[in-house]
Formats: C-alpha cells, structure tokens, sequence
DNA sequence: CTGTACTTTTTGATTAATCAAAATAAAACC
DNA sequence: GGTTTTATTTTGATTAATCAAAAAGTACAG
C-alpha cells in the first residue's frame, strides 16, 4: 500500500508527463511542482524506482511504468469524483474543489469512492471538463487543443481549465467561461500576447469581449466548433 | 496544526475517559486503544502535554486540558457526521462505516464537515444513536444507563451501541437491537453473565427472546421506558 | 576547448512516529 | 516485609520524508 506522499509523486508526474506533453520528467520539473528541494525529488525517485513505479534514468529524469500509469489513474479517477461531488452534491465553488480533494483523495476507500461514483450518476467529466477515468483506469481521449492554438475567426467550445489557481478559475467563472460555453475569437495579438473572445452569438452569456494573456489562454482547453 | 496521530490521541483520551467514565487514563490502557507499544505512548504523552492539550501526572496517567476536550470533541463531530453520512447518503452498513469515518475524519476541512452537516439536515446523532458534538463543542448528555444496569421486567429503548466491532454491530442488526428499538428485560442470569430481552409487545421487531452476555450488553447503552 | 550557468546528486542533519528490550517504580500477595 | 507481578519509563535503533549546502555533472557561448 502506497503512502499518500508516494501518491502524490506519481499523480504529479503523470500530470507533468500529460500537460507538457512529454514522456520524460526532469527533477527540476518534479521537485517544483511537488514543492520541495531538488535532493528531496532525487531521494523519493530512487524509492519509486524500487517500488517498479517509474524507471528512472539519472541525470535525465523519470518515466512511469505500467503499474506507476495505473496507480496515477486511480488517483486522477479519486481526486476528479471528489471534485464533482463536492461541487454538485455540496455546493463548493469551482475555485474551491482542488484543495480539499487534495487531502480528501488521499484518505478515501475504493467503496466510497464506488459509492460516491454511483451517487452522481457515473459522471464522464468533472466540474472543470476533465474526463473521469474509469475504475479500470481508462480515460477519454478528448481532441480538444489549448486556446492559443486558435486563430481568429475560430468558432470553439471550452472543454476543460488546465490549471488549479482558484483565482484564475474564479477569474474564468466570473467571465462565463466554463466548460461548454461556446466562443468566437475575436483577436489574436502576438506581439502584446494576448487574445480576445467572445461569447457565441446564440449562447447565453455576455457578449462583451473579453481579453486575455497568452499564458493563460494556453490553461483554456477548446474544441474547434467550426471556423468562420 | 495537530497531526493525524495527535488527533486521534486525543480522541482516543477522551473516549476512554467517557466509556470508562475515569478521569484520568493510564498508559496501558492508552497504549492498548492506540494499538502502540506503552513506551511510545509515554513519549507521545510527553509531547501531548508540552502541546497543553493533556495534563500528564508520570506513572499515574493522562487527562484532557480544556484545549485537548475541544480537539476531542472536534473529532468527534467529524467521525460521527462522517459516520451519518456514509449510512444516509452512501448507504454504507453500520458495521462498514467506522473504519471509513476513522480515516476520513483526519482530512476533512471545517468547510467539508459543515456542508455535510447541512447536506444532513443538522443531525443530532449519528446512525449509533451517539450525540453530535456542535460546531462549538457542545455535546448533548443523555440519561442513558449500561443494559447490563437493568433489572428483569425493566421496560427499555435502545439509545446507543457503544462498541465500534463490526462483528458485534452486525449480530445487534439481525437483532433489531438499534438504536430507538423498545425492549423487556425478561431474564437477567448473574451466574451465567448473560441476559434475555425480547421486543416489547407494541414494537415491529420479533418477540423471540435473545440472549447476550453480560459483556457484550453492557455495551448496549439504553433509556428505561417503565419498570412492571 | 574553456569557463560560466544550470541541473542533479550527494552528504549530513532533523522531525515525527514507531518498536524492542532493559531498567525502574508501584502494587499485590502471602 | 520481602518477593513476585504488573505498569511505566528509558534507551537505542529504525523508517519516511524532508532541508541546506556542498559536490559533481551537463550544456552551451564564445
């Protein structure tokens, strides 16, 4: 049985591998993203390679093996049901799920989380537009691409927010732009590395514009509904 | 912010406090409820009373500060809302819901236990019978008497089942022995260490008798209805 | 190819929680 | 009252996770 820190180490290195879109991992990666020292990401390493978690290659980083994938999804599976749980069933705001799921995923039986799964109806997503792995550890492929990608004219739909800030995610709910909303691009300037949307016409937000910074457009996964 | 480990000391102090109705709790005694060698509760004691949360008197044993009674009681609102929950919501059976309620009550945030309790429509005790603490710390006492205190022909109701054994919860379901349940006491066999009850009359249960050592009943905290 | 900057690993220490086993104190027993 | 039993404390070691700072390796710029 893992410990909730092991956990947590092979959770972040498959997210590091997923949002980066990388098949390898450096230390300076993980240790920043799990918040400790360099030396400390190097030590827990070598105990994951010894657990057949990941293979890692020194000097160069870290990979997860089969069973390090399946321990990742399982974890992606907890901490998304308690996302939607507490959102849905307890009325938590979006900017408000990341930090308790945190914990709460950590502390949670398969059975409760079995039950929790059926209580919501065997959700496909949660609050944020993230697919649910399956018990088994299957995921969703979802073609959606980040918002920066887009060029003007384009006509998108929000998949998913790749980023747990609550400011941000307060500043994306405040500006309707949630999963399923649909958008046109209004502007893409690469030079002030910003982009300006725009609620569709036929869709029931604002259709004030609205402008944004590249790097956080990238955190805005959409999927292409046609281009104009 | 007290640790898991100093959390559940603390609960534990005051559980054993209450159910043996002492007011100071030896080592042995602790070290046995925590499952731990007697010196490492010796050392843990060290740190509880540098933390003011127990008065630790050496080779006599430990009491509750008023700082370490409110921890206590913290604990205990989350294990028993926890509890509630599970067998409400979830529909988790008596006999499954302690062991999840143990582990989760260590990671939920105030704002978690609150929703719940609201979600619960503010319970005054758990599916036990046992009273929920407030948010503040206050505690419902009841006149409740040990089983094993009665007489024959005491009339009775079954207010709480004090013992968390799965086994023992699960014997007292097939018995309808829960909490709320109206009783007669028909025999009670000091020399044997058993004693018979049967439902009462008006009640939905079956009036087959059923035998219980003395043990085992005085666990089965109950409200005297009327004596014959 | 040489030096600077950056990343990674190593080393030595620390904290929380634990155990086993020896030492000590208190209680109970005849 | 001395002996045995039982409870408690002490001591020394271990494990998981961490940090700070020194050492080593890698990369690339000129």
């Amino acid at each position: 049985m893992p410990t909730s820190t092991v956990e947590q180490y092979i959770k972040t290195i498959y997210q590091q591998e997923e949002r980066c879109a990388q098949d390898i991992v450096q230390m300076k990666q993980l240790s920043e993203a799990m918040g400790v020292t360099p030396g400390t990401a190097t030590a827990m390493v070598k105990h994951l390679a010894e657990r057949k978690l990941i293979r890692y290659e020194p000097r160069k980083g870290v990979r997860l093996t089969a069973g390090g994938r399946e321990l990742a999804l399982l974890m992606v599976r907890r901490h998304r049901l308690i996302e939607t749980f507490l959102e849905n069933v307890l009325g938590y705001d979006l900017s408000e799920v990341h930090e308790d799921a945190e914990k709460l995923e950590h502390a949670v039986s398969d059975k409760f989380i079995e039950r929790i799964d059926a209580y919501l109806g065997f959700p496909p997503a949660d609050p944020h537009g993230d697919p649910i792995p399956s018990a088994e550890g299957h995921i969703a492929r979802r073609d959606s691409v980040p918002l920066d990608h887009c060029e003007t004219g384009d006509t998108i739909r929000v998949a998913r927010l790749r980023n747990d800030d609550p400011a941000f995610l307060l500043l994306m709910k405040e500006q309707h732009l949630t999963p399923g909303e649909a958008f046109v691009v209004i502007d893409k300037n690469e030079t002030a590395g910003t982009m300006t949307v725009r609620h569709d016409a036929r869709s029931r937000g604002p259709i004030t514009p609205f402008t944004i910074s590249m790097g956080n457009s990238s955190r805005i996964m959409v999927e292409p509904t046609g281009t104009k």
